[in-house]
DNA sequence: GTAGGGTTAG
């Protein structure tokens, strides 16, 4: 047992050096870097063969006591121990008891920079279970599983902390949320931080710019990172020139270049000078409305200012060029980048093929997408992508779908807008099979589709004319909620309603109207139609209520009509009412049938009289043959009251006559 | 040795 453990030990120190015990001969530079290591050591009065010792025999309380070691040393040596062990838990349960807890935080900072998630973990736990944590371990064990992806486990473990101090610590919080922002959980960090304001945590400036990174890459991020500014600002903290770099990157991701601007502005004035973070996020931000001007003057002031700019301040000063559409300009840039050797992956390229491509220039794309190939330069799919949806634009689609082919068979590499790209590829040359194959790849590789994929798959399933499956589609897009626009609405709707499936053709029409899109005021009669036609009156007596002023005249009649004849009897006076009130004057033929509706079902009489009433009160006239109608049953309703509703009626159309 | 950041492509 302990041969083995020695023998794994130093296995390790062979494959892996260890960074605690230094080499014989280690240049000041090396010193240096390698001083973040070293600080553990910096107080250890301990020499290096003393540690090769310690490292080489487990040090146990027996040793500690026979061997000169001091308890000082004893502790260096666990730590040592542990530190290199191959089996953590052996390890821990023979030397553990040694450490305290500022050694153990050594340990889990020394396994979580050499990325060991696991041991990090394992040693946490031990630590949990024995009592021996502190601020430092909660903090630098939620760093590190925030960067190992877990953040689950990192929340779960933070919400079983039953110590609220602990909770509510600055640090700890910072160290949650900074792993809830890093793994693009945005509104959770949102929803949490507020809770944990609420718990008595008091925010320092750490807090909101961690809080402020997650800004950049969410929908509407720059509302909410106006809100953190305006908290941060009541809270009197200051601004460093780290939260303005996260600031200008944030305008600069949301269009802002306005503001953009006035935040480089403010900081400077603050006397914080720029860096090549500033520079290239401000001018990321003029590449949004195409602002060159701005852009080589930006360029021009960081050089006065000393800097040289890099190769992401020369591709971001491309991307404006080309956003600003002078490919000329693009082109003399990106051969500069050649030059000096900043072009040798595939970002330039694909910036200028972007643009030219929506410009609707597809030879020149062809072009540099072939000369690419030629320079052997590094892809990692985007131009692939950038060159498959410019065909696409261009309909050639033969070669979209060759293209496509290629670069599965090439590069076997999948994300969300690949996947969308290859589909669309297929989808528009009816590649059932490779649609099928795709969809499935996706599900594999628990990609899940965004809006795109759901609208190329609609459309394409729409062509084919598989409606239903077009609807379940859509069903699933309004689940996962994205919102499906007008256009493939009631391309959807019309093409539903013409086979028959009215009530998935109004299940679509409902995803549109609550949806916040526009819609086209004219689908209402559409979707009126279809309900009549499948028979859902009750739904279309509801879309005819509600939009009766924008539906055709003809088809509200036939609704009418229809609904007098079929529809829920309890509901045709409303039915009629509703019409009416929408300024359609009602014929006497839809009396006379609702008149002869009632006359069949006597049970409804109190119906027949209000109807009357009603239509007295709107100077409608009952016509002759309805009235011989009721007379002839007028003992199944109160031969009195018939009587003085039809003499007063007769009057009205007398009335109505001589005038 | 407790926590934070920002730049370019589909």
């Amino acid at each position: 047992m302990e041969i083995a453990v020695l023998g794994g030990g130093f296995q390790h120190t062979l494959t892996v050096p260890s960074p605690i015990v230094a080499s014989p001969a280690v240049s000041p530079i090396e010193k240096k870097k390698r001083n973040g290591f070293l600080l553990t050591f910096a107080s250890t009065t301990l020499n290096e063969s003393q540690l090769e010792t310690a490292h080489v025999s487990p040090p146990s309380t027996t040793t500690v006591r026979k061997t000169s070691l001091t308890p000082y040393s004893a502790r260096r040596a666990a730590l040592v121990y542990v530190q290199k062990c191959v089996d953590l838990d052996p390890a821990l349960a023979r030397s553990g008891g040694v450490l305290q807890v500022q050694d153990l935080n050594v340990i889990l900072r020394h396994f979580g920079t050499l990325n060991r998630w696991k041991d990090v973990s394992q040693l946490f736990d031990w630590m949990q279970k024995n009592g021996k944590v502190n601020i430092g371990s909660y903090s630098s064990y939620i760093k590190f599983m925030g960067r190992s992806l877990n953040p689950v486990k990192v929340l779960e473990m933070y919400n079983g902390i039953r110590d609220e101090s602990m909770k509510n610590n600055v640090f700890v919080c910072n160290s949650i949320l900074s792993c809830l922002v890093r793994n693009g959980k945005f509104e959770s960090s949102i929803k949490l931080f507020d809770q944990m304001k609420r718990g008595g945590l008091i925010p320092d400036a750490v807090t909101y710019s961690t809080l402020l990174a997650g800004c950049i890459k969410v929908k509407h991020g720059y509302s909410k990172a106006l809100q953190l500014i305006q908290e941060l600002e009541d809270s009197a903290l200051p601004m460093d020139n780290v939260i303005y770099g996260t600031l200008i990157a944030i305008c600069a991701s949301s269009g802002q270049s306005k503001e953009a601007e006035s935040y480089f502005e403010r900081m400077k004035m603050e006397g914080y000078s720029p860096n090549d973070f500033h520079y290239s996020s401000l001018l990321n931000a003029y590449s949004v409305d195409g602002n060159h001007l701005k852009a080589d003057e930006l360029v021009n002031d960081m050089k006065s200012a000393g800097l040289v700019p890099n190769k992401v301040i020369l591709t971001t000063l491309l991307k404006v060029y080309v956003r600003s559409g002078l490919f000329e300009k693009s082109r003399e840039l990106l051969s500069q980048l050649e030059a000096l050797g900043y072009a040798n992956d595939e970002m330039p390229y694909c910036l200028l093929m972007d643009g030219l491509g929506k410009a609707g220039h597809i030879d020149e794309v062809k072009s540099i997408f072939y000369a690419m190939k030629v320079k052997d330069v590094k892809s990692g799919g985007y131009s692939y992508s950038i060159m498959i949806s410019a065909l696409c634009r261009s309909k050639l689609l033969e070669e979209a779908k060759q293209l496509a082919r290629e670069y599965e068979a090439r590069y076997d590499k999948y994300d969300l807008v690949m996947s969308n790209t290859l589909l669309r590829a297929y989808c528009r040359t009816g590649e059932m099979e490779s649609v099928m194959r795709m969809l499935r790849k996706m599900d594999e590789l628990a990609i899940s589709p965004d809006w795109n994929t759901f609208y190329v798959l609609i459309k394409y399933f729409c062509k084919e004319k598989l409606y239903r499956l077009a609807y379940r589609m859509i069903e699933d897009m309004h689940k996962k909620g994205h919102q499906p626009d007008e256009e493939l609405c009631s391309y959807l709707i019309f093409h539903l309603g013409k086979t028959g499936a009215s009530s998935e053709a109004f299940s679509v029409y409902n995803m549109l109207r609550y949806s916040k899109r526009t819609m086209w005021k004219a689908l209402h009669g559409k979707i009126l139609n279809i309900l009549v036609a499948g028979g859902l009156l009750k739904e279309a007596y509801v879309v005819a209520k509600d939009n009766a002023e924008v539906i055709p005249r003809y088809s509200l009649k036939k609704f009418t009509v229809t609904f007098i004849k079929s529809g829920n009897i309890n509901m045709v006076n409303d039915v009629l009412k509703a019409v009416h009130t929408s300024g359609l004057k009602i014929d006497q033929e839809v009396f006379s049938i609702a008149i002869s509706r009632y006359i069949e079902q006597p049970e409804k009489k109190e119906l027949l009289l209000k109807l009357l009433q009603w239509m007295m009160g709107q100077g409608y006239v009952v016509d002759s043959t309805s009235r011989n109608l009721i007379l002839k049953n007028s003992h199944l309703f109160g031969r009195y009251l018939i009587a003085e509703i039809l003499s007063k009626q007769h009057q009205m159309s007398k009335v109505l006559r001589t005038q």
